[in-house]
DNA sequence: TTAAAAAACGCAACACTTTTGCGTTTTCGT
DNA sequence: ACGAAAACGCAAAAGTGTTGCGTTTTTTAA
């Protein structure tokens, strides 16, 4: 697509295929992806070097940012491209982490903003990780159970 | 001290020099441990095999539980011995970190109302770290620093 | 207290994830 | 169209965490 090609420009990553692909998967992608979602995505065909090098390119750029994983592996999502370029690049939101279909959803900032008023303190920094089932999981699941 | 042995023991734990050295680590410790600050404390001299079976059974115990870690390494805090046990083993607790004295503050209750309703999704579990500057060290800095 | 059973230990090896080096290919800017 | 820069694939290495096994330490109970 074309709007991918020149998203890739304005966040100066060349315009190579696999890299426009990865973009068009990422926009794809409701939550989150690992290395190896991706490798499987392309069917295995493109290297895993290629895929790791393009997903720290993509995050020094400021295209994604990493997010927790149940099993501690290195997990991606798409940045708000309006919020995130090169010179700024800030993430600063709490995840949500399904326990059915595992994946990971970023919890927008007016959650943040909560905690620090109600803390009584100054706060710096912060890492909040929610746990549960998710609104997708929870309905499929209540049908299904009974 | 005979507190630790204790604890290990009500556990379920052996008492070996080594576990006993490392509750005591955990207790002296605010936040949470990685196993490579682990293995420093030990001055290397413990196999880091021995670290992760005595951190897997301490989790699986109840003493200990992971927390979430920016670089995606297993990161362990202790827990509240009063409420965990190797039979309930509950983690819903937010706590903050003051950067200046360095001592953790238990959140209250309202804090996890607020974030169940809040996203969307049924929580079941959660982890929050808040980190800056306590009302008392902020009042201190800021005459300080002017 | 002591002997058998259970737990913990160190070492070596393994599995898996991620990074680095290097020579080649593709993309970019002029 | 050409040289520089970025991206690529392959091989190898580094880092994290686990497993197997024989030995040592701790526990339990006679």
């Amino acid at each position: 697509m074309k709007k991918h090609k020149e998203i890739l420009s304005r966040f100066g990553i060349n315009k190579t295929q696999f890299r426009i692909d990865l973009l068009s998967l990422f926009f794809d992608c409701k939550s989150s992806l690992t290395i190896h979602e991706i490798f499987e995505r392309f069917n295995k065909k493109t290297n895993k070097v290629t895929i790791y090098r393009a997903l720290k390119s993509f995050e020094q750029k400021g295209l994604i940012h990493q997010v927790p994983d149940k099993n501690n592996l290195k997990k991606y999502s798409l940045c708000n491209l309006d919020s995130c370029s090169p010179e700024s690049h800030n993430h600063q939101h709490g995840h949500f982490i399904c326990y059915s279909c595992d994946q990971t959803f970023c919890l927008d900032d007016s959650t943040i903003k909560i905690l620090k008023t109600i803390s009584g303190h100054i706060v710096k920094n912060y890492n909040l990780i929610l746990e549960g089932y998710c609104t997708d999981c929870n309905s499929s699941q209540t049908i299904s159970q009974n």
